[in-house]
DNA sequence: TAGATTGTTAATCGATTAACAATC
DNA sequence: TAGATTGTTAATCGATTAACAATC
């Protein structure tokens, strides 16, 4: 259990850490394979190992089930998070829907909209209810975490509702930037911008040729 | 126009300036005002913005369209860029509805999913095909992105698949690690992983005390 | 033992910040 | 002119990489 905070660099790795640790068969995995399949560099695995987990051992390795479970534990993924949805469109229910967050000791405990009525919705077992009952619920069941899935006019609106509500940090879905004070955390999903993104890479990837083996992969 | 690269760090903050600035009323706006508005130093946001416009002026900062322009420019935005969706399950239906792509010049040419009879489907005014048909229409129009929201179970052999049709960078949201050539890039977007980290942040921000004004915005 | 691995210390590289000059 | 802003150069900070020591 370490106590010196991690850098923001290796925190941002850990996830693919974690994912590709998921996917090994076999008890021992060495940092030298990991950063062979991720494309990174092996010193850098190591080092950023290092700080989450004591386990490696020279010629040996990490033990796989260690290991997952000192990054599970460095990515705060064992104690339950609790997260509500405002905005119950298309992306919103699908997001219901998606089975990854169990994995990551995410639960989605409610969704919230505008158009709700009054007497709460269920859509498969979340409920869904209208957005005054935002404030009464995050503080009733102490959620701090938001997903933000309404179209870009609704953001702003329903993002000062989430504060009003005592949400600290939004992951906004939407397409445009929202105002937040300063103690709120806003982190943008956009995936448009993403693809735009990959798209500028293909095309410096393409000048660069590289030579690594494995494929670069981004967080 | 600009031919020196940008750095990484440089391109990552660039979407958002984009997204603050077609918030902004008026003609003119300020690094110094984008900065505390985006909670990045004022500097910082200076040296970014000469790298992408040379339309900055002392004493009256940029004008508003000028700067809406050129950071379109260097983000690639404005020609017209094609992708495919790969999946159309929930996810993949709900992104094919998404508002906030043409926004960034994006196009979704058409979806891809196994269980799409081999007779295409329309969701909307979109196509759904038979996964047999990846490779041909991708190289038809000579398209080299790829949004892949299978289930985790299905996302390596689909993104192989993928691969095999000339995709040149994929946008993966099942949520595990796949693996890919080295000239294919992967970026993740693991919705679940977002809110651990977020639910980190909050945590570490509980402990340091922030004094800025305006909320801290991640890319 | 030799080889493969972990782990650490020092050097390099890149990004941010601070100080200041230039300008309308 | 004075003030607000842009822009640049140098200093600092943080992250990566290289070289090497330690270990089973």
């Amino acid at each position: 259990m370490q106590s010196t905070t991690l850098s923001k660099a290796t925190l941002s790795r850990l996830p693919l850490y974690l994912q590709y640790v998921r996917t090994v068969e076999g008890s021992m995995i060495s940092a030298t394979i990991i950063a062979r399949n991720l494309g990174l560099g092996e010193v850098q695995v190591r080092k950023d190992l290092r700080m989450i987990s004591q386990a490696g051992q020279p010629k040996v390795g990490y033990p796989v089930q260690q290991l997952r479970w000192d990054l599970e534990m460095a990515l705060g993924i064992h104690q339950k998070i609790s997260a509500v949805i405002v905005g119950a469109g298309k992306m919103g229910t699908a997001l219901m829907d998606y089975d990854g967050f169990h994995e990551y000791g995410l639960e989605i405990t409610a969704a919230f909209d505008n158009h709700a009525s009054q007497v709460p919705f269920r859509h498969g077992n979340m409920s869904i209810y209208a957005m005054s009952k935002l404030k009464s619920f995050c503080q009733q069941y102490d959620v701090h975490l938001g997903i933000l899935t309404v179209p870009a006019s609704a953001a702003q609106d329903a993002a000062d509702q989430m504060v009003a509500s005592g949400i600290a940090a939004i992951l906004n879905f939407a397409p445009c930037h929202i105002r937040v004070p300063a103690h709120v955390i806003v982190q943008q999903m956009n995936v448009a911008l993403s693809m735009a993104h990959l798209n500028l890479m293909v095309h410096q990837e393409n000048k660069e040729q590289e030579e690594t083996h494995y494929g670069k992969q981004i967080v």
